[in-house]
DNA sequence: AGAGACTTCCAAAGCGCTTTGGCTATCTTA
DNA sequence: TAAGATAGCCAAAGCGCTTTGGAAGTCTCT
């Protein structure tokens, strides 16, 4: 059943048909529900690919993921889907995800966008001056940013976390307890968020004459086994640090089994926070020790990308307007007073 | 550039360029390098939207993503997909997710296939009988399962490991080291995979005149929270199990907090063997004791997929083959001999 | 009553590709 | 040498929608 028949059947032309089902006005009240009813009847639905050639819109949003044999995608990846998809799904919104060399995201970018591929896409884990944000910025395709970027000359729409905050908070509390020696188990040094979160630790070590020394923080990939390595280096160290902040709950796994292996207890000799994305699937309050976290869930970010997303396809959403989310500073068993 | 600037730039029709370009046989060789000399130099290349318009391909793979508030999507499917994109990138072939409210996936299978969205479809985590093969068969949409089902009166394409074979293997040897009382720790009943592990460890069971008891039987989501709880309920028995397979590594962390919890140690009152995906970011060989696995890749077995989806969508494979890949069985330091 | 302004609809021209159904040479074959 | 086959190309008709540029009819106002 396509438009000509649905016409022919109300004897009206493709045109009518046609703006009586998108909404425009030029169509009679009366005419417009014949032909809805008529529509529903016959289960018409408009043939999207047709749709697209003549509109330009294709009614999906795009993410570049990159590929190849030494990239692992997040597992935080799959958290942010099922928000962005929950949202999606009430807006018949499909997600394209198109698979790029890591070494050179750009081609899949310029073919997405001249191809008319999707309506919008958005970027993750965004590092200063990402290429790709410039780059989506002067291909001119909606786009938000999960995450943050520095150092443009251009403001860009962005959803991201208070990291700075989260990590500021977190070591304040450390340093009422007594914590002299605080260690940073970070993401990858290059991305914004980490930045961010040593920033965050700098200036509330800093508030109380405490600097954060370079020995002090270790930048890895967010792994259980990084983990593990990071905190035996710290603390087999000579002074070791008697607090660790540590990026994710992952990682926080392998500082655990770290701190058993040498001995060591959990807040005793060492207390622990880390980054919480709120997976189901890992909790921190069933750590051995319950684990104090700074909390934001990454589903929410994702339906709240989407939402934006939408916004922005139809026009609702204009500008570069950035979005800041406070992060929850959750105390559970693992900190305690410094040792003495 | 359009095909019709660049046919009349080269003085030739639509119909030869397009031809020259599709590797069609009716175009003279010397045409042909003109053509696709031109089109390289002037950056040609066709507009997907109408080339799918006019052909109904669009050169995607797509994926229906169970999604709703109680939906968590299995952090297994982000190295599946690490692999799908992988092969995918090399292929061109972008990858669609559909969003679809979990209650009711059918109306979103019906809509792809009926907008013709994607060439083709994985269908991942099959249950017995489940509705969405019998229904992608009828629809006729090329597809691959990743898994397997039952109950069916027609052969598919899947692919799928042994998991029956792993879990025999594991049984196998832990009867072996004299252990009488087994327990598995699955995932999802209802899942074919489980039910598979859980046959495969009966059958080395009763081998040796053993039984798997419903009492040592849990079915449960794969959480690390819930491996802890089964193994929790498992052990303070009165005849504990002394040794417990399990499906999966997240849940094997819950197993191992348990038994430190219960004051008891790997493998001296327990020996564990758990099925090893292969995730990046959690390794078996850095469980506190290193842990026996069965080990299979599933980003090997997502680059499977997206290869033999591409195969059927140029033709190139059909029928219902069946393919089951070996598990290893990686023996390290958790498991023993059965406590005397 | 006639001019202007709406309202409501339509025919037809795209969007950019593939594919059908020829047409014209050139080449075989008997 | 005439008839049939083949190679190489083209015009035009789709694919199914949106949108432009009217046209006809109805109202309103002077």
């Amino acid at each position: 059943m396509n438009l000509k028949q649905l016409s022919h059947m109300l004897s009206l032309s493709q045109t009518t048909v046609s703006r009586a089902l998108n909404g425009y006005p030029e169509v009679s009240e009366e005419t417009r529900r014949r032909v809805m009813d008529a529509a529903k009847r016959h289960g018409y639905r408009p043939n999207p690919s047709a749709r697209r050639l003549a509109t330009g819109k294709s009614g999906m949003i795009g993410y570049v993921l990159p590929t190849g044999n030494a990239v692992d995608i997040d597992p935080h990846f799959v958290e942010f889907l099922s928000g962005l998809g929950d949202y999606a799904r009430s807006h018949e919104l499909d997600l394209v995800l198109s698979p790029a060399d890591a070494d050179d995201e750009e081609t899949t970018y310029r073919r997405i966008v001249a191809n008319r591929q999707v309506d919008a896409v958005y970027i993750s884990s965004p590092r200063p001056a990402d290429k790709r944000l410039a780059l989506v910025n002067t291909l001119g395709i909606p786009f938000i940013v999960h995450g943050r970027s520095e150092g443009f000359d251009f403001d860009y729409p962005y959803l991201d976390i208070d990291n700075e905050g989260a990590f500021h908070e977190a070591a304040r509390l450390l340093v009422q307890l007594g914590h002299k020696r605080l260690a940073l188990i970070n993401g990858n040094e290059r991305e914004t968020f980490a930045i961010h979160r040593e920033r965050g630790m700098r200036r509330a070590l800093a508030a109380s004459g405490l600097t954060l020394g370079e020995r002090h923080i270790r930048s890895v990939a967010m792994t259980e086994e990084n983990g593990y390595r990071a905190a035996r280096r710290l603390l087999e160290e000579n002074e070791p640090p008697t607090a660790i902040a540590c990026s994710s709950l992952i990682m926080a796994l392998g500082v655990v089994r770290a701190v058993r292996d040498l001995g060591l207890t959990i807040p005793g000799d060492l207390s622990l926070v880390a980054h919480d994305d709120v997976f189901p699937w890992l909790r921190p309050e069933n750590f051995p020790v319950p684990l104090s976290t700074t909390r934001s869930s990454i589903r929410l970010a994702g339906a709240r990308v989407a939402e934006r997303l939408a916004a922005r396809i139809s026009g609702l959403e204009e500008g570069a307007r950035g979005e800041v989310w406070p992060v929850d500073l959750v105390v559970r068993g693992s900190v305690a007073g410094a040792p003495t």
